[in-house]
DNA sequence: ATTATTTGACCAGC
DNA sequence: GCTGGTCAAATAAT
């Protein structure tokens, strides 16, 4: 295990110090007289090439330490500004729903007003929509039942409840709240399992045609890349091929927006992800390295799952999933 | 006509 | 009393 650890260390300062070698002939190609624009695509992607192993190693050495999480978008996304969020509603009750018969106010129908202690779990998560107008889809649908103005937030926060709440009694919420720091991010906090079957073979379809489309993609992309970079088709090849096999799902390739709603959607399909967190941070230390912090709470009844943004709500991780209290990943860790 | 959104008011928790 | 979550009537969109 330590000879294994050592090796992708060697590798991962290897590669970096390779794409830093890359980069200052590129510098020395761009300020000399003769630059020659085939020699700079060249060395571009040369350092595209070793900045993605890179990341490969790190993101390979993530994804073991998370075990059952398959669906954690890479830092390569262009939604790499998403981040996990952690919730203090460790203090949610685990209690289940009561409503105080007492109430004159309560129909057959109506729904108290008291503010209910019953959400079972929360995902909270980020959204870059790269200039869109909103976030992302999620797959469900919701209707929009309130908008509030959040003290100290520059943005209000909007209430959504899931459109089957009638028909099929489906009790699951969310809200959305532009970033304070960045308006193109939006944090997405689920409230709620989805109980509805519909949205659920919807997300299953959605999720399909998504992976389709990222597959397409990913395809046409590999042809142009190769051709562009005749020198480089061997090795490209086997940095994609290796993403496809293994991980797939976490590290698209070239790098795509995945959306964390995606994420919770198909560990909802894949309950046997054992190992989701609670919370999923990051934060840069001081060179500037990004550390991705995976926490679990010990709390009864909230679970956070992990996005920056979007993912199955109703059984995402589901009954009978053990999270381990406590875990945090440190990925600089992983090499020491 | 039906469905979705907006928005002021109500309510519980702190 | 303040704040955040929800309701429901009014309004807009389809």
């Amino acid at each position: 295990m330590e000879k294994v650890k050592s090796m992708e260390k060697k590798k991962l300062i290897n590669e970096l110090t390779q794409g830093k070698e890359f980069v200052n002939q590129l510098k020395n190609q761009i300020i000399g007289p003769l630059a020659s624009p085939e020699e700079c695509d060249l060395l571009i992607g040369k350092i595209l090439s070793t900045l993605e192993k890179s990341i490969s190693i790190l993101n390979l050495k993530a994804l073991l330490l998370e075990g059952g999480i398959n669906n954690i978008n890479n830092s390569t996304s262009s939604c790499s500004s998403i981040s996990f969020l952690g919730s203090n509603n460790n203090n949610i009750s685990p209690k289940s729903e009561v409503f105080d018969s007492s109430r004159e106010k309560l129909d057959k129908n109506m729904v108290s007003k008291k503010r209910k202690k019953t959400q079972q779990w929360i995902n909270q998560t980020s959204i870059s929509v790269n200039g869109l107008e909103g976030p992302c889809e999620d797959g469900f649908s919701w209707r929009k039942y309130g908008q509030k103005d959040i003290l100290g937030a520059s943005h209000p926060r909007a209430y959504y409840r899931c459109t089957h709440r009638n028909t099929q009694g489906c009790l699951a919420t969310k809200q959305v709240q532009k970033s304070d720091a960045n308006s193109t991010i939006f944090e997405v906090t689920y409230k709620g399992r989805h109980s509805c079957k519909v949205a659920q073979s919807e997300i299953f379809s959605l999720n399909n045609q998504k992976r389709q489309k990222c597959n397409k993609k990913q395809q046409e992309e590999m042809v142009i890349f190769n051709s562009a970079s005749p020198n480089h088709n061997a090795e490209n090849f086997n940095i994609i091929t290796a993403k496809e096999e293994e991980v797939f799902t976490a590290f698209p390739y070239p790098p795509a927006p995945l959306h964390i709603e995606n994420i919770i959607e198909e560990n909802k399909f894949f309950p046997d992800s054992s190992a989701l967190p609670l919370y999923l941070t990051s934060q840069n230390d001081e060179f500037g390295m990004e550390h991705m912090i995976l926490q679990s709470s010990d709390s009864d009844l909230t679970e956070l799952i992990s996005t920056p943004t979007s993912i199955s709500n109703s059984s995402f991780g589901g009954e009978g999933v053990d999270y381990e209290p406590e875990i945090t990943f440190d990925i600089e860790e992983f090499f020491i």
